[in-house]
DNA sequence: GAATGTGAGTTTCATTATGGAACTAATGAA
DNA sequence: TTCATTAGTTCCATAATGAAACTCACATTC
């Protein structure tokens, strides 16, 4: 126990992604900073057009560009034309990106019950056939199983060893 | 349709959470960077002591007693001493922090499936009482309704409007 | 047909954050 | 006394971010 799972040997590169063995730091390579999430929710909210989000979220359009290409880089979203003359593009999510939501509902979920705020979230889930979900929970899909902290852990490879001590839950 | 749930009126500050209504712009407060949700998994796998991590992420020393000095002021991890003299101090999840398994195991089950990687991931999900799990899902306690981005949608505040036309699943 | 508006970005520049590497402090061990 | 550990700090060069103005390609209005 309290045995090392490193995901580097020494240093990291960031943007060679395929390189990095560990699916943590992929994702922090695409995901990885204060406004991509946002973006995606408010591309997945339905706000596609690049005025919108930028207004929406306060990001400058400078930044919003640079995220927007590298979501499409990373085949999160992707560019299209909504009409010619003048050519204009709007954002939409890939399948990639909608396979998302889960992480963006469950990081929501997060931080509405363990940040606290002054304010009522400007949101809430809402299921599409009606009723307001409240508790999400990730449970395996083949055993209906519940994956928190406490029932699941990391295995190193496929040695079967893990890291945690099921003794000491701290 | 295509109704902007706006979360900021015109700016946003960082480090002054509460006063953030949307969860989501709390969490990336806390943990949108590209260090801090490793962090996160290394402490949650059971390193803990700050040579550990640094050595194991290759994060400069410097970044990671900010990052790990904000995520104790976010009430995620708790530095605890493990022996006097010398005075040392080891880093643990608090509830809260554990409480963010789900969302990593999520982006964990996210970024493998869908960022290629040219080499096999460092870990694997394993489930306490035995078994692989492979295939993650997030779904509603009470109802047990899968949360998809086709599933569920967010409403605005209390008022019921949903913001995705569920007739364009795009 | 000149002036104004719109959408989607770029450019410039000051401010901040990050990465690299060496340095400090407290203490135990050789 | 001199090393070795552990957990940080400090210093400095480089990179990322934020604010604001600017560009480009048209469309619309006066």
């Amino acid at each position: 126990m309290e045995r090392s799972v490193p995901c580097y040997g020494a240093a990291m590169k960031w943007n060679d992604l395929p390189s990095e063995a560990c699916p943590i730091a992929r994702a922090m390579s695409v995901l990885g900073d204060r406004w991509s999430l946002m973006v995606m929710r408010d591309v997945m909210l339905g706000l596609r057009r690049f005025d919108q989000i930028q207004a929406d979220l306060g990001i400058t359009r400078h930044l919003l560009a640079e995220r927007l290409k590298r979501l499409q880089t990373a085949g999160v979203v992707e560019r299209v034309k909504y009409q010619d003359r003048p050519a204009r593009y709007e954002y939409r999510p890939t399948d990639s990106g909608r396979a998302l939501a889960p992480v963006l509902l469950g990081l929501i979920h997060w931080a509405s019950t363990h940040l606290p705020s002054d304010k009522a979230p400007p949101y809430q889930f809402v299921l599409r056939d009606g009723g307001v979900a409240f508790d999400p929970v990730l449970v395996d899909r083949g055993t209906g199983a519940e994956l928190t902290y406490g029932s699941v852990t990391l295995g190193a490879g496929s040695d079967g060893e893990g890291t945690q001590d099921p003794s000491d839950p701290h």
